[in-house]
DNA sequence: TCTGTAACTTAGTATCATAGGG
DNA sequence: CCCTATGATACTAAGTTACAGA
């Protein structure tokens, strides 16, 4: 029988104990059974009904199938800020011009005399009118969502039955990157089958490809653990169908991360006076990576990899930092030695931090500086290789991305300890939880966009609690004047009440710090789930206060092994 | 040993679903 | 009961690292 997540305690440490002692999976084997359905396809283009009108240089014109679709994609998002910029502009009609026929690329040649706002508006009545559906309507959509989801969402590895994370290919539509990308707006292309590797075992029942059409590959490869592969046409790179976080086969690797990073815990001294050592080396390449590697313990920078020019936005992390991302300043604010970083990062969010130093960082990045442009790299002797290299002759599995794991999670445990009092109750717990995350979220620079609705939400919260203030003053004054055997359940209620503005005060707090913090991220990523298991356990939280479902499920491992004192 | 690519994790945001207040 | 604010989920881009092959 098929087995799903989370399966009882006894189970996954047998399993895992079956793993390691028999070593059923040698050799980087990562399966011996899987199968599968394949991907569920975009759906077909829809031609518009010819009342939706197109208009060129003033003049009506109907465009073929190909050229209409990927006019509609310009149309969709036509309110958006992007489909102003040059760049984009230009990628879109670049492109756009490749679907036409020769008859529309002649007659069409400046995207400024193109009117979409037809078909704009015809989308917005759209999703209007799908806003405006009956009960009964939606429910029968989500009732074929849900057939499609049990009968394309889930796969089975080896003894279970695991669900897929993502097995609808993307549709096709404009490619927008993050930050200033070159390529935003080029035409990401519709997927056939006929791109589409299939992954599965040998023994499988192979999925068949939808009628009239070939699958590009079958291969049988266990080492690996996608499912389907297709190279997409914007970078060229592949992306994949995989199982989702609460699979056994994410589920065993996310435990193996934080073990690596339990036993950096073990060693974090010794590295740390070994780069502090390195800092004096006679070798500038050693000196420039000890101080990245500095870098990346104390900020939790990432490795930085090097970057195709051109392909995509310009960021940087730690290795590939250039001059004029940092500045030097000798004293600032009644400070010596600050270094102050200002630079994009991943998903082009900016890292900005001005941070003291000790002098010998301070002296060597001085002289990475010299003589150089401000485009020059500040490591020119160094790469996430050569640093990597290094940090595995330092600890086996060490990269430097486990220093990320390491001083988040190490981080939530200290913060616990520290903000967590015995005496508040369940609320005023969840909120030093929430505050040790935050500190977390903010070592790691995880930052969002302030919500749109963000100042009306406050007002609205704040709105409640003057509310639950009048509320109280009320039921104390009638308190007062209770008679003697009303006294007891009047007291109850301004208790209730009391509680009730706790709350509220508490959420306030919380919301208001995190205006511009992303939580998720660390929590999903970086925090090992046991400290915060322990830490429920420990101070009687329910968990659920903590995880939600999807995030118990992904984290199900965790919740059965660890009690309350465990320790990262 | 170097380089390009494959595989897999991490990331923010758009969209969807639903709980809870009016 | 309906509506909307909010949390959950879907989506897919953008990183890191492992690894194959020249």
């Amino acid at each position: 029988h098929l087995v799903c997540w989370p399966w009882p305690l006894s189970e996954l440490f047998s399993f895992f104990a079956y793993r390691w002692e028999e070593e059923r999976y040698t050799d980087g084997v990562k399966w011996k059974f899987l199968e599968h359905k394949g991907p569920v396809f975009a759906p077909p283009y829809e031609p518009l009904s010819s009342k939706v009108k197109f208009y060129y240089d003033g003049k009506l014109l109907k465009l073929s199938p190909k050229a209409e679709e990927v006019a509609t994609f310009f149309a969709k998002m036509l309110d958006h800020e992007y489909t102003t910029k040059g760049i984009f502009r230009k990628n879109f009609f670049k492109d756009w011009r490749k679907e036409m026929t020769s008859e529309e690329k002649a007659l069409i040649t400046d995207l400024n005399k193109c009117n979409f706002t037809e078909m704009a508006e015809y989308f917005k009545a759209q999703s209007e009118a799908r806003k405006q559906m009956t009960k009964e309507e939606k429910q029968k959509i989500k009732e074929e969502n849900e057939r499609t989801l049990q009968e394309y969402g889930f796969c089975i590895m080896d003894n279970h039955k695991e669900r897929i994370a993502n097995f609808r290919i993307e549709p096709p539509g404009l490619f927008r990157g993050r930050g200033d990308h070159p390529k935003m707006g080029m035409l990401k292309r519709r997927i056939q089958p006929e791109d589409i590797i299939i992954n599965c075992s040998k023994d499988s029942k192979v999925p068949e490809p939808p009628a009239g059409h070939k699958w590009k590959e079958v291969r049988h490869d266990n080492k690996v653990t996608w499912l389907v592969s297709w190279t997409e046409n914007i970078q060229g790179s592949i992306k994949y169908i995989m199982l989702n976080p609460s699979s056994r086969i994410k589920g065993e690797k996310d435990w193996q991360k934080y073990e690596t990073a339990r036993s950096l815990k073990k060693c974090v001294d010794r590295i740390r006076n070994q780069y502090k050592e390195d800092w004096k080396s006679k070798e500038m390449k050693i000196r420039q990576r000890a101080v990245a590697l500095y870098f990346i313990d104390k900020l939790a920078l990432r490795a930085g990899n090097e970057k195709e020019e051109g392909e995509t936005a310009d960021t940087v992390g730690c290795c590939s930092l250039r001059v004029e991302h940092i500045k030097l300043h000798p004293e600032l604010d009644g400070q010596e030695f600050v270094v102050e970083f200002d630079f994009l990062g991943k998903d082009s969010i900016r890292y900005y931090n001005k941070v003291p130093v000790e002098k010998r960082v301070f002296k060597n990045l001085q002289l990475f500086m010299e003589n150089k442009q401000p485009e020059d790299d500040l490591f020119d002797r160094l790469t996430t290789l050569i640093l990597n290299k290094h940090l595995q002759e330092l600890m086996d599995g060490l990269t430097a991305k486990v220093f990320r794991t390491y001083n988040a999670s190490i981080t939530l445990q200290q913060q616990l300890k520290e903000l967590t009092n015995p005496e508040e109750n369940v609320p005023a717990k969840i909120l030093s939880y929430n505050r040790a995350n935050r500190a977390v979220a903010i070592l790691c620079n995880h930052q969002r966009a302030p919500p749109k609705t963000f100042e009306k939400s406050m007002q609205n919260l704040q709105a409640k609690i003057d509310a639950k203030k009048d509320q109280l003053t009320d039921a104390r004054r009638e308190l007062k004047s209770a008679k003697a055997d009303a006294k007891v359940r009047k007291d109850e209620k301004s208790k209730k009440i009391e509680e009730q503005l706790m709350k509220l005060e508490v959420q306030a707090t919380d919301r208001e710090e995190n205006k511009q913090i992303a939580l998720g991220t660390s929590k999903l990523n970086y925090l090992d789930p046991r400290i915060s298991v322990a830490w429920c356990k420990k101070w009687g939280v329910p968990i659920e206060k903590i995880y939600n479902k999807t995030q118990r499920e992904k984290f199900a491992w965790a919740i059965d092994m660890a009690d309350k004192d465990y320790e990262f």
